[in-house]
DNA sequence: GCTCGATTCTCGCAGGACGAGAACAGCCCT
DNA sequence: AGGGCTGTTCTCGTCCTGCGAGAATCGAGC
């Protein structure tokens, strides 16, 4: 999972094209710390020493951290196993974050309601700063939402239509600063990955304010979505559906027209509604 | 929600009964940036001069670990509004400590297959270090889950069948331990509520290898639960269901046999299975 | 242009974190 | 019981780093 590890000297260097880090400095020791949790999470139970050793921090200095971080609720030690794992703090935190990002339930009774219209899995997303998180879907059995798609954060925006929603309805230096923190992975032969390209289409989905994706997340599925806006005009979030690409072309016109009219309503809801998420 | 509040001074006089924090020493950075987060977490959204007036920490210091937490992910800073949310990070970890939590699928199914032999709501829960944590639920539109309980960390295990089995299967200091972090809070007028009650009732449970709970969690709700035990003879989870008290004398013998039946099964499944939590 | 809040910078001091090493505690093995 | 091993905690002097008052900048609103 290649945890954005600590290191002791230099820093930097991305590997799989993470965030920038750039170069250190600060409070070393909650980078430290940072680094502990995010190794316990990604190996699920681990040991002292082993943490010692993959994060090059001598042995007293990780038990000094473990231990606080077990008093403040964030590790468990499990001492019968010698390991440690996380703890319900973070579980806390987790479920606090997941009930502030999930759409009201004015917008999910929309989205739901596409989904019946249109008979296709239906999704909801908007900004969190820079990212884009899906906050809402809407499917069933015969009609199932794409697999690799979940409630929450979203890191393939190029890939998906409302992604590309939000890409477009950022400015060019957010956009510049959100692919510094994303790369253009490819998900299936037909995923843009350069950033031209993307460019221009972003451009052409801008002016239209709808996008299409044609198996560009998952082979064999297609999806469409239009922005949400707020009273200045300024896209806050997006509406989309995916359907198998053999559908794609059965009924455009009536999938466009029926998202722009759900788009409509979810915009009237968060224009009336309580704190909507906006952009950076 | 009284996050465990970080104090510039003294420490400790725990507020609704939380972790008897003690006495402090340590990183104190690390208090601070965890208070931080979970100031955070507990408003939704704040601003830096709120966190500064709210913790009693210098402005140039949270900014400082704002800007730590933001760097790492932790945070993030919505510049429009001027506030600070919960970031990315924290979603990943709560994810990836839901998926670590989770029963493995031969013990779902075992609970699947209970719900529907009984025609109840029913649970699977197991130890986390000192807690207790429902990892299934069962149930569905006509037998529905008890309200409050949900997936993840549970906080009355003196109040439910399940927690009591958990409670019965820890020893003496262990449970001195697991009080001196958890209140005896009454959630119905038949909640016990008093130490010794508790461990006399505990005993029995023990003994009988079956727990009952009418009212006591709930009003107009009963749960039985028993224990699954390891290789050793040592609980290590408890399967229960719920149902609605009127109905908990109907049958309260096929009730007991079958929960004993399907424990088994689960039993059976985590001996032979992969890493299954152990006690503290 | 002015004002007020948000955010960052400067800088000297002091207290706290650091980590080698040793000590202590269990547990297994024979 | 007695070694030997790993896990965990303690000690302690050095050094560094985080601290916070205050000032400087930035930026939006009027």
């Amino acid at each position: 999972m290649s945890t954005a590890a600590y290191r002791p000297d230099q820093r930097g260097s991305g590997e799989t094209g993470w965030r920038t880090t750039a170069r250190e400095e600060g409070v070393a020791t909650l980078q430290r710390a940072f680094a502990v949790l995010e190794e316990v999470s990604a190996s699920g139970s681990i040991s002292a020493r082993e943490l010692s050793e993959r994060l090059s921090i001598p042995l007293p200095s990780v038990y000094r951290l473990l231990n606080e971080l077990v008093a403040a609720g964030y590790l468990v030690h499990l001492r019968a196993e010698h390991s440690f794992e996380l703890g319900h703090k973070v579980f806390g935190l987790g479920l606090s974050l997941q009930r502030r990002i999930v759409a009201p339930s004015p917008v999910r009774r929309v989205i739901d309601e596409l989904h019946r219209t249109l008979g296709m899995a239906a999704y909801f997303a908007v900004y969190r700063g820079l990212d884009v998180v899906l906050t809402y879907l809407s499917d069933c059995p015969s009609h199932p939402r794409l697999t690799p798609l979940r409630f929450g954060f979203h890191e393939a925006a190029h890939a998906t239509a409302f992604g590309k929603i939000m890409l477009g309805g950022m400015s060019a230096p957010e956009r510049d600063a959100y692919f510094e923190g994303h790369s253009l992975r490819p998900l299936t032969p037909r995923t843009i990955t350069e950033r031209e390209t993307l460019e221009a289409h972003l451009l052409d989905v801008a002016t239209r304010g709808l996008a299409w994706e044609q198996e560009e997340f998952v082979p064999g599925q297609t999806c469409a979505a239009v922005g949400v806006r707020n009273g200045s005009g300024l896209v806050i979030g997006s509406v989309a559906v995916s359907m198998p690409a053999r559908n794609a072309e059965d009924r455009p016109r009536q999938v466009e027209s029926c998202l722009r009219e759900y788009a409509g309503h979810a915009s009237r809801y968060l224009r009336s509604g309580s704190t909507q998420l906006g952009s950076p």
